[in-house]
RNA sequence: GGUUCCGUAGCUCAACUGGAUAGAGCACCUGCCUUCUAAGCAGGGGGUUGUAGGUUCAAGUCCUACCGGAAUCGCCA
C-alpha cells in the first residue's frame, strides 16, 4: 500500500527541511486553508525563522529550490509571509487513486499501536425509562466501539446497568406499599419465589418516580429506602429475588429498544453483577491503609496539592452501610481489570459526572487499581431544550426513544412520497427504507457536532433530511449505486482512474484523506470528526457528479471506465464509513 | 460563594491544537431537472470570534481580569 498523497509531499517537505539543516518537524505538511490556491500547504518556514535568523520567505524560498524538478509537485509556490503552497503533480494523483481502488479498506490502515480498550456506555438505569439522554451516550459509545474495532483494537462493550443503589430501594419499597401481600416481603420465605414477574417494565418506570418525589420530601419513607437497599445489599433473598426480576424484565425492552437503535454491547453487565467483589475490595483497601472514618462513613480521599480547591473525598460505603456508585465503580475496574485485561478504558458519560469520575477515577490509580492514564472519561453536554435549558425527565414530555424514532421514520416516509421516490417498491420495502433513512438522520445529526457543553435537541434538526444530514450521505449512495447499476445494463466496466477535471481530483483527494481522519477521530474520541470527512466525501462526489457525466454517449470510453471505477471506490468507502 | 466547562453569521455547529481573507448546514435572495434520483449543483448577502488588556513575526485558539450561560460542590445514580 503506498502512502497517501499528503504523506508523500510531507516526506519530501521533511527531506527538504533537514537538508537546510532546520528540524524535519517544521516540514510538517498540511490541508491548506486556502483550497483555491493549493491543496495542500506547509508552515515550517515561518516558524523556522526564529532557529534560522533568517527571514521566512527566504527560508522558504531555499526549500522551493530543493524541491525543484521533483515530480511529485505539480506547483510549489510561497505566498504571504511565508507559506509553502503545494500541488500535487497529476501523475501522483493518479497512481494513489489507483492504489486506493485496490485497497480492501480504500485506503484505512490499522491503528500503529494495537490496545484492547473497554468502552463503557449505554448505562440506562433500570428505574428509569430510556431518553434522549441516553441516545446521546449509545450513539456516540457506539461509534466509538465500532471506529476502534475498524482500527484494529481489541474492543469489549459493555451497557453497564443502572441496576445498584438507592434506586433499587425506591422500587422495593414501593412495590411493597402497592402489593405489601407479596411473598418476597415476607421475611420468613427465603426460596421458592415465582418465576414470572410481579412487574412490568411500565410498573417500573411508574414506580419510580413515585417514590422519589416522596422520600424527597419525606425523610421517613427516604430512610425506608435506604434501609431496603443496605438490606438487598446484604443479601435479603426476598429483595434480591425481585431485583433479579426488575432486572430481566428491564434488559428484555432495552435490547428492544437498542436492537432499533442498531447499538450492539458485547457485556449486558451492571453494578449488582459485581457485588461479590466489593467485600474484599473494601477490606483490601483498609488493609492497605487507604480508608478513613468520616461521620460514621468510610471514606477514601483523593485531593492532591496541585487542586485549586479540595476535591472530596470518595465514599466508599455510606453511615448506613451501603455501596455507593463510586465503590460499584471501583469494583467494576477490578472486575475489568481481572477479566478482560484492558489497557484503556473508556466511559462514555455525560459531562455532568466529571467529579465523581476524577474521584474513582483518582482512586484507583492511588490504591494501585488501576492505572489512573488508563481511565478516560469521554464527556459529552447535557441535553437541552430549544430554550437552552436542560431537557428534564421530570418536567412532562418525556421523549422516549422510541417515540423519537417513529417520528424520524414518518418524517422520511412522508418525505419520500413527497419527492416519490422508490415508488417502484412495495409497502414493506419502503417502510424499511424509511426506517433507515430515519435512524440515519438521528445518529448523524447526534454525532456531528461533539461539543462538550451546550447539547440542544432539536427534533426538526434530528429529522431533517437537507444540507449536512444522514440522509445526504445515504442519497449519494442512491446515486452512485444507480448509475453502476445502468453501467452494468449498458457492460461498461470499470477501469484505471486518470482524474482530468478539478472536481475529480478533488474527489481523489478527498477520499486519500480517509485513513488521516480515522486516526484522528480515534486519538481526540471524537466522532464528528469521522462525519466531517464522510460529509465531505459526499459533497465532493456531488460536486462530481454534477460536474463529470459518467455514462454519457458523448464520454470516451476510458474516461467512462475511469470515472466508473471512482464511483465504485466512493461508493466503497461511503459503505465503510457509514458503518462505523 | 468555590471549582470545572463554555461564549464564533439571525439559528445549529466547524476551524486538523498558534498560521494567510474565520468555514459548513439551516433560513433568506438569483440561476440550473426532455440527459446517471433536484434529499442535489452553481452563485449572492450575512462576522470587531462576549468585553478589556497581555504574550509574538502571527491569537477564535495561550495568559490575566471582568460580563453572561451551564454543570457540580461527602453519604442519589
Amino acid at each position: 500500500m503506498s502512502q497517501s498523497v499528503l504523506q508523500t509531499l510531507n516526506a519530501h517537505l521533511q527531506a527538504a527541511f533537514k537538508a537546510l539543516d532546520l528540524p524535519a518537524e517544521l516540514g510538517l505538511v498540511v490541508v491548506s486553508g486556502k483550497p483555491d490556491m493549493a491543496p495542500f500547504q506547509c508552515n515550517g518556514a515561518l516558524a523556522a525563522a526564529k532557529i534560522a535568523k533568517k527571514s521566512p520567505r527566504d527560508i522558504a524560498q531555499a526549500v522551493v529550490e530543493k524541491l525543484e524538478g521533483n515530480p511529485d509537485f505539480q506547483a510549489i509556490s510561497i505566498g504571504g509571509p511565508g507559506f509553502i503552497n503545494l500541488a500535487p503533480s497529476d501523475a501522483l494523483i493518479t497512481k494513489r487513486s489507483n492504489d486506493l481502488a485496490v485497497s480492501p479498506l480504500t485506503g484505512a490502515r490499522p491503528a500503529d499501536e494495537l490496545q484492547k480498550i473497554v468502552v463503557d456506555f449505554g448505562g440506562p438505569n433500570v428505574a428509569k425509562p430510556m431518553h434522549v439522554g441516553h441516545l446521546r451516550s449509545s450513539v456516540i459509545g457506539d461509534c466509538l466501539q465500532r471506529l476502534l474495532r475498524f482500527r484494529g483494537h481489541g474492543v469489549v462493550s459493555d451497557i453497564h446497568l443502572g441496576d445498584w443503589g438507592l434506586q433499587m430501594g425506591h422500587l422495593i419499597t414501593e412495590l411493597q406499599d402497592e402489593q405489601p401481600d407479596l411473598v418476597y416481603f415476607d421475611e420468613n420465605i427465603t426460596s421458592g419465589y415465582p418465576k414470572e414477574s410481579p412487574v412490568t417494565i411500565d410498573d417500573l418506570s411508574r414506580l419510580y418516580p413515585v417514590a422519589s418525589a416522596k422520600a424527597k420530601e419525606d425523610a421517613e419513607r427516604m430512610e425506608r429506602s435506604r434501609t431496603a437497599t443496605s438490606e438487598l445489599q446484604a443479601g435479603r433473598a426476598g429483595y434480591r429475588a425481585l431485583l433479579d426480576h426488575f432486572i430481566s424484565v428491564s434488559i428484555a425492552a432495552l435490547k428492544k429498544d437498542f436492537g432499533a437503535l442498531g447499538v450492539h454491547f458485547d457485556l449486558w453487565k451492571g453494578e449488582a453483577a459485581v457485588d461479590p467483589l466489593i467485600g474484599p475490595m473494601v477490606e483490601k483497601f483498609k488493609k492497605d491503609g487507604f480508608t478513613e472514618e468520616s461521620d460514621g462513613a468510610l471514606i477514601i480521599r483523593v485531593a492532591e496539592e496541585s487542586d485549586k480547591k479540595e476535591l472530596p473525598p470518595l465514599i466508599l460505603i455510606s453511615r448506613a452501610g451501603a455501596a455507593l456508585y463510586a465503590t460499584t465503580d471501583l469494583a467494576t475496574i477490578q472486575d475489568r481489570r481481572d477479566n478482560l485485561h484492558p489497557d484503556v478504558i473508556l466511559y462514555v458519560v455525560d459531562f455532568g459526572q466529571s467529579s465523581h469520575f476524577e474521584q474513582v477515577y483518582r482512586a484507583a490509580g492511588k490504591t494501585g487499581l488501576f492505572p489512573r492514564e488508563g481511565l478516560e472519561h469521554i464527556k459529552f453536554g447535557t441535553v437541552n431544550g430549544k430554550d437552552g435549558k436542560r431537557f428534564r425527565t421530570r418536567a412532562g414530555g418525556v421523549m422516549r426513544l422510541s417515540d423519537l424514532l417513529s417520528q424520524a421514520k414518518e418524517a422520511a416516509a412522508n418525505r419520500l412520497s413527497e419527492a416519490g421516490l422508490a415508488k417502484d417498491m412495495d409497502e414493506e420495502e419502503r417502510a424499511e427504507i424509511a426506517r433507515m433513512i430515519g435512524l440515519a438522520a438521528i445518529k448523524f445529526s447526534d454525532l456531528q457536532n461533539v461539543r462538550t457543553t451546550n447539547y440542544i435537541f432539536d427534533l426538526e434538526r434530528f429529522t431533517s433530511f437537507e444540507g449536512k444530514t444522514g440522509p445526504y450521505l445515504l442519497y449519494a449512495s442512491v446515486r452512485i449505486k444507480s448509475i453502476l447499476r445502468k453501467a452494468k445494463k449498458l457492460g461498461v466496466k470499470a477501469g484505471l482512474i486518470k482524474p482530468l477535471k478539478a472536481t475529480e481530483k478533488n474527489l481523489v483527494l478527498t477520499l486519500d484523506s480517509f485513513n488521516r481522519a480515522l486516526a484522528h477521530a480515534e486519538a481526540k474520541r471524537m466522532p464528528h470528526i469521522l462525519c466531517e470527512h464522510v460529509y465531505n466525501v459526499a459533497q465532493s462526489f456531488s460536486k462530481f457528479y454534477a460536474d463529470c457525466h459518467v455514462l454519457g454517449d458523448d464520454v470516451p470510453a476510458d474516461v467512462q471506465a475511469s470515472r466508473l471505477a471512482l464511483c465504485e471506490l466512493t461508493l466503497r468507502q461511503l459503505t465503510l464509513a457509514l458503518d462505523i
